[in-house]
DNA sequence: ACATTAATTATGT
DNA sequence: ACATAATTAATGT
């Protein structure tokens, strides 16, 4: 067991891998045999950088399965958690904004599967595949625009609706249906929602605590389930 | 209305 | 047994 390569380029990536995907749906089966030849995959376990901060933009990739975290650095040295990006999106295009170094860093929220290509391949990428483009400005621009209403809440609510808001969006972006409700399908601590509504691990184990005893939410360790979404609607506006 | 500190308990390997 | 998560109370701004 010498050596293990990082990276395995695997020879067995089918196609039906991209085909139902946005940013591929358009193309026909060759072009995305061609685009998966140029592609990495590989196997993140839960809570990993798959890219850093201010790091060189070198990849970009395609999350196929599993949840990502984007996470900033704030200037005095507090991780917030700008959003979650659910299997089936690319990350990483930093190209597609202009930047030669990513954004933020992006962390595994749970064990991960994701292919990644060079990002000298993004300018032809854009060019050759039809629907690639609008369907990857698409998504970076409805990015721009949740980073953008976190930031208003964070300035007009109060923190109780701020987790609402928070929940709200991780059940619609990553909710699983289950018997009891709907489950937010990765690990998620206090911390990490004090991280997306930028308070304490406290102020959110009291405001959960709070609400499970009303029956609204329902939580395990790393565990949230939203037995009763419409509570959460109304608690989320003032 | 919320943070901070600290002490206590629960839970997963 | 040990580390990590979650709760709870007390005190501070």
């Amino acid at each position: 067991m010498v050596d293990a390569p990082h990276r395995k380029t695997l020879p067995r990536l089918d196609e039906s891998l991209l085909t139902h995907l946005p940013p591929f749906s358009r193309l026909e089966k060759r072009q995305i045999r061609v685009i998966l030849d140029q592609a990495s995959s590989r196997r993140y376990d839960e809570g990993v950088a798959i890219f850093e901060e201010a790091h060189p933009a070198e990849r970009f990739y395609m999350l196929l399965d599993g949840y990502v975290r984007v996470i900033r650095i704030t200037p005095n040295g507090e991780q917030i958690t700008a959003l979650h990006i659910p299997a089936g999106q690319l990350l990483g295009m930093a190209r597609a904004i202009g930047r030669d170094t990513y954004p933020a860093t992006a962390m595994t929220a749970s064990e991960s599967l994701v292919l990644s290509w060079p990002m000298h391949l993004w300018d032809s990428f854009i060019r050759d595949y039809d629907g690639f483009a609008t369907e990857t400005y698409k998504t970076v621009g409805q990015r721009l625009g949740e980073v953008h209403n976190r930031v208003i809440e964070m300035a007009t609510q109060q923190v109780e609706q701020r987790v609402a808001n928070a929940l709200l969006r991780l059940i619609n972006q990553t909710g699983r249906k289950v018997e009891t409700g709907i489950e937010i399908d990765f690990p998620i601590t206090r911390q990490d929602l004090s991280e997306l509504t930028a308070t304490t691990l406290h102020t959110v184990s009291r405001v959960l605590s709070g609400w499970e005893k009303r029956g609204v939410v329902e939580s395990k360790r790393k565990r949230i389930t939203v037995r009763d979404p419409h509570a959460l609607m109304v608690l989320s506006q003032g």
